[in-house]
DNA sequence: CTGACTAGTTAGGCATACAATCTAGTGTGC
DNA sequence: GCACACTAGATTGTATGCCTAACTAGTCAG
């Protein structure tokens, strides 16, 4: 999927789940999850977010962080998920699945609207 | 659906596809649009949230507002979508399904994590 | 008159994406 | 050796909107 801008706004939350979600297969650092996320749709992931934000799952626990020599480049900073971090994964996952299908209940379906104007 | 308590960050951004939608079926005052949104799923919608997001929704021309009598209580504040805010409702639901669709393909399927710890 | 419910309004606090800027390691070409 | 490109990470100030708290005001019932 190419490069799409979604709302700032419609990031912010999710984007703490879509991380977590990226960390689950395994340890990577966080210009392999920005890749990573870029492809799956999710759109450029800023620096000034992402690196922020990996901070904060760490401060919280969520993660935990490792230095290790980059491959031809500079060093990296690998992330994994922690115990807590996979569970709250999990716990946020499906109540994000609950809020947007509520949110979808709520909203018109595709075209309703304009077939109507 | 009783009570649920959405993160805040969830609600940001989406809460305003809610309300343009619960204003699609006609026009309706603040008081009675948060309890729709409260029954369909969406929490509390605070007043101190609410009221302003109609006012930005007005500035931005994509409401209407006029002023009636109440029935038996205080005064209301009908709101009415404009032609400019039938759209952006059209074109927004249609960004937000395509969001939802892609962060639902990035996220673990629900059960998956725990089964593997 | 008081309390409850109905309706609307406002301001400051807080959290986080965005933009901008920066540091640093490695490899390539000149 | 230097400049450039790419790889990687870090930080700060700004803008935005939900949350909390507080408030005003109309109507009805006890």
């Amino acid at each position: 999927m190419t490069a799409v801008k979604w709302p700032g706004e419609w990031l912010r939350g999710v984007l703490q789940l879509c991380v977590l979600s990226a960390l689950e297969a395994g340890p990577t650092y966080g210009y392999a999850i920005g890749q990573r996320l870029e492809e799956a749709g999710l759109g450029t992931v800023k620096g000034g977010t992402l690196y922020p934000l990996l901070g904060r799952l760490e401060s919280d626990g969520l993660v935990r962080s490792t230095w290790a020599a980059g491959e031809g480049g500079p060093g990296r900073k690998y992330f994994q998920l922690s115990d807590a971090g996979r569970r709250e994964l999990h716990d946020r996952v499906l109540m994000w699945r609950q809020f947007t299908a509520a949110t979808a209940l709520l909203l018109p379906a595709a075209g309703t609207t304009e077939e109507e104007s």
